[in-house]
DNA sequence: ATATTGACATGATAAATATCATGTGAAATC
DNA sequence: GATTTCACATGATATTTATCATGTCAATAT
């Protein structure tokens, strides 16, 4: 392995690490120290890698955004609109997701933490609200955005709620309620272009 | 003033303050030194009020809920039961709120960062939102509780989410999506009961 | 009037934070 | 093979964190 290579490795690990950390612990919990010790080095070689751990954060977080890859192009082509949306709803309002934040989907692990972050950040989280978003509407049809925006704030919301929630029962009952409305709501979507517009 | 009234007069200056911050700056950016120096005191005698940070947070966390009151009490008695959750929904996702997070609703400012918490802050926080949803049912009458769920998830998540976008505009369409979104399912709850259950 | 209490100040501690300066050894280049 | 480069280690700095021990002075109790 060249040096190069072995570099590049390095900072592969880096940001693996810090990815998942950033998803489990928040901004707050993702520290240089740690994360360096956690990946086999010490804090000094971190510098090398990142020019600042604003940069890291914003590397991690996209790193974890490409890691959940595009949910979605894997869904199955012949579902309607609304069976689509469904599915997505679905999907990340599962238990499994809630129970794993550090391989999951860091826009809801961070909702609330945006604002406090540095502004490069706020930015970065930004683009990857609208890339989500575009993501859908080339998938899915143009439809209003309103429609996915909401279906996305209640994906963020109930998902992030769960993880707030230390009673199980009612963590689950959150989940359930949230797959629920997104379902009421891809229908009525559809319903109202349909019978009216 | 005698001592005790000015020791409650400290407490209650010290638990404003750290309600604000709390919701402003989240979980981490409420330190006890910045704190006591903006009440105008030495970070020293902070132990002579709270026992520890944990006990400040929820303190905190809970008089930045009794300062909201209860918002289902205040709308007016004559709206049915959709309209009334329309309104809930209208206020909690309005420009306002999203600017002023100091003084709004600390679930949805601290979101996110639950999990991290300890986790006597964690119960504590689980209390204010079953306390929420006892309100909502109280006042407008026992409906499946998922119902109520969903909308305030919605709600958290939506004002969570158009605080963490820096484009002004985007932010609006995220609370304009969401309250529409909240009076789609609203309206949606009732047709369901009132047409087959 | 004297003794005591207790709210707060001062200052210390110990840990954790981000960041950087310098050293070193091995790989890459000549 | 000698020289250079650079990834990383070591260790330092400066800040911030929560927490506590001790001192002080004014209000209370006796």
């Amino acid at each position: 392995m060249s040096r190069a290579e072995k570099k590049a490795a390095t900072r592969e690990k880096i940001l693996d690490l810090a990815s998942a950390r950033l998803r489990r612990e928040g901004l707050a919990g993702n520290a240089v120290h740690r994360l360096m010790r956690d990946v086999g080095l010490t804090h000094g070689g971190f510098y090398v890698h990142f020019p600042s751990k604003e940069a890291l954060d914003i590397a991690a977080l996209q790193r974890a955004m490409g890691d959940l890859g595009d949910p979605v192009q894997a869904l199955s082509k012949d579902l309607s609109r609304a069976e689509s949306r469904k599915q997505l709803s679905a999907r990340y309002l599962a238990r499994s997701h809630r129970d794993s934040p550090e391989t999951g989907c860091p826009l809801s692990a961070l909702l609330s933490e945006v604002p406090h972050g540095g502004t490069e950040f706020r930015r970065a989280y930004a683009a990857c609200v609208a890339q989500s978003l575009l993501n859908r509407q080339e998938a899915l049809g143009e439809t209003p955005p309103g429609e996915d925006i909401a279906l996305l704030a209640l994906a963020l919301g109930g998902l992030a709620l769960a993880r707030a929630l230390p009673d199980s029962a009612t963590s689950d009952a959150v989940l359930r309620a949230c797959r629920e409305a997104s379902a009421i709501l891809a229908d009525a979507y559809e319903d109202r272009r349909g019978g009216r517009a």
